[in-house]
RNA sequence: GCGGGAGUAGCUCAGUGGUAGAGCAUUAGCUUCCCAAGCUAAGGGUCGCGGGUUCGAUCCCCGUUUCCCGCUCCA
């Protein structure tokens, strides 16, 4: 099957079995935006706390947090994310090419200073020493025309600019008969503004209220909260700050299922080093982070590092982990050294003394971060490609059969067991019943007793369920109930009472813990 | 954003200018001693939305919206 359709069929059993929904699916949907079902909130939740745990639980030197999503406007003043990414954006409708619109003006105002350089450079040539250049700018007819024409877009221009006035900026690109360098066309569209941030209102009232946005990232979060961590916990360097939350972002291009969402969720943790560290430490979370997806068991050989050859801004050294998505390799966590940029930044746009005291080396200094940033939802996407799989089955009478089985590591499956009485007579039922009202309160189970045998085991297939327990008509003599596994669809018979103990060791997190 | 394709039941799809069908799924009951597709019954659709043509539109025409594919963009 081509890995396409494979991935079509997950989206579609993703929906079909309560793990992900389009948002507002009845009022035509919206786009890039998903629901969790019932199932992939609680393969979501497992994620987290899988991640959650690997970090606080396991590092002593690393501390949880909860920040908030609304934060003041000048912290993305800070950050850069204010001024980095809206530009006006205007596409030719011929070329179909898409430019900034502001460059598009820009280049065309440099068309003018290049005329009026060239007659200078041609009054040069013919006056020779004589020449007096500020004489014949304020002279030359040409020379005027030019830079009267010049100084009134450039004026027309920043007042645009200053006001992001959009239909301004294509009205002067239209006004100035500026063409596509491809087509040489002036077939333009709307000039639209891609803002990377979701703004929106704060305080009740419209007049007293101040545009302020939801984060686009929850790192900013953890850095103006680095000394109130650092001192309320008396953190020493090197120690790490984790948190897990909601970021938003208007994405450009939809349509890329869970992969690439507008809400989304982000599991970062960011680390604060000595300066001068922090390479060491970087190669030492690549690391670490690598061990945490492998230890998952989908296969080494699926996950790869890309390292980043060009370098944000706040960067010295950066790479991803890849996973092979069925649609190719694709960015599921980002390991990256963002220097001491961003507290340096918060440093100067707060005026507070972002540092640290390093007792040992007697000095204060702005620590360096190593951040690791993983998104849940690829996280999700990630996990449930791995699981997913059509199982071609050879019956005893020889003909063939498929299953559909979500293979989900134990720990990480929404419902852990089903329990099951083969039969809906003969005291079964009430067996099973009872088995579930002791275990419900450890483990996510379900009783299902609709339908043939085999079509329930399926049922649980499909969601991911490990382990089905079936109460048969020797469970009435002995106690001994039957625990059927999901992936080699094999069976062996344990006693009742010893079943908590056994489901317990097979679905604790502890024992993937244990790996790292 | 541009171009192409599609939108009929929860899912996969059929269908006709004269008030809508199948299989699977769901619910209830029967049957059933271990791996889906036995039996019976029931529920569920103003055929994406709006407008036009027509005596009458799910079907023809126009617009719109959503999804899919390609291009474009992308920290």
């Amino acid at each position: 099957m081509a890995q396409e359709d494979v991935f079509k069929k997950l989206v579609a059993h993703c929906k079909e079995y309560g793990y992900v929904f389009p948002s507002s699916e009845i009022y035509d949907g919206l786009s890039a935006v998903y629901d969790y079902g019932q199932y992939g909130v609680e393969l979501k939740n497992n994620i987290k706390k899988y991640w959650w745990d690997s970090m606080v639980l396991l590092h002593d030197n690393i501390v949880g947090l909860d920040s908030a999503i609304f934060m003041h406007p000048t912290i993305w003043k800070a950050s850069g994310h204010v001024d980095a990414f809206n530009d006006p954006l205007i596409d030719n409708k011929d070329s179909k090419k898409r430019y900034r619109a502001d460059v598009l003006i820009e280049e065309h105002m440099a068309k003018f200073e290049e005329k009026i350089n060239k007659e200078i450079e041609k009054a040069m040539e013919r006056f020779g020493d004589a020449f007096d250049e500020k004489k014949f700018r304020e002279t030359n007819q040409r020379v005027l025309a030019n830079q009267e024409k010049l100084d009134e877009i450039n004026a027309r221009f920043s007042k645009a600019m200053n006001a992001t006035d959009l239909q301004e900026l294509r009205q002067i690109i239209i006004d100035n008969e500026i063409v596509c360098p491809i087509s040489g066309t002036r077939n333009w569209t709307e000039v639209k503004q891609f803002n990377l941030m979701f703004s929106t209102e704060f305080g009740s009232t419209a007049e007293g209220s101040s545009k302020i946005y939801l984060r686009p990232e929850t790192a900013q979060g953890i850095f103006v909260n680095f000394l109130n961590v650092q001192k309320t916990g008396r953190m020493k360097i090197p120690f790490g700050i984790a948190q897990i939350g909601k970021a938003f972002r208007n994405e450009i291009v939809a349509r890329q299922f869970i992969f690439r969402m507008r809400e989304f969720e982000q599991m970062e943790m960011q680390f604060f080093v000595q300066p001068g560290s922090e390479l060491d430490w970087f190669r030492h979370w690549k690391e670490i982070r690598m061990k945490w997806h492998t230890a998952l068991g989908f296969g080494d050989e699926n996950y790869r590092f890309h390292d980043h050859v060009k370098l944000a801004h706040y960067a010295n050294a950066a790479t991803d982990i890849e996973y092979k998505f069925p649609f190719g390799f694709k960015e599921v966590e980002g390991i990256h050294s963002r220097t001491d940029f961003d507290l340096k930044q918060h440093q100067q746009y707060s005026g507070k003394k972002m540092q640290y005291f390093d007792p040992e080396r007697g000095e204060s200094y702005i620590p360096y971060v190593i951040e690791t940033s993983i998104g849940v939802d690829r996280m999700f996407l990630q996990v449930i490609s791995a699981a997913y799989l059509e199982e071609e089955l050879k019956k005893e009478d020889g003909s063939s059969d498929t299953r559909v089985v979500l293979r989900l590591p134990s720990f990480l499956a929404p419902v852990k067991l089903a329990v099951m009485p083969l039969v809906k007579k003969d005291g079964l039922p009430e067996i099973a019943e009872k088995i579930v009202h002791d275990l419900k309160f450890d483990f996510n189970c379900q009783y299902d007793d609709k339908d043939s045998i085999g079509r329930r085991y399926r049922r649980q297939d499909a969601i991911g369920t490990p382990y089905c327990i079936t109460i048969d008509h020797q469970t009435i003599d002995d106690n001994t109930v039957t625990i059927r596994y999901r992936d080699t669809m094999l069976q062996e018979r344990v006693g009742i009472t010893g079943l908590k103990d056994i489901i317990f060791e097979k679905v604790s997190i502890a024992t993937l813990l244990k790996k790292l």
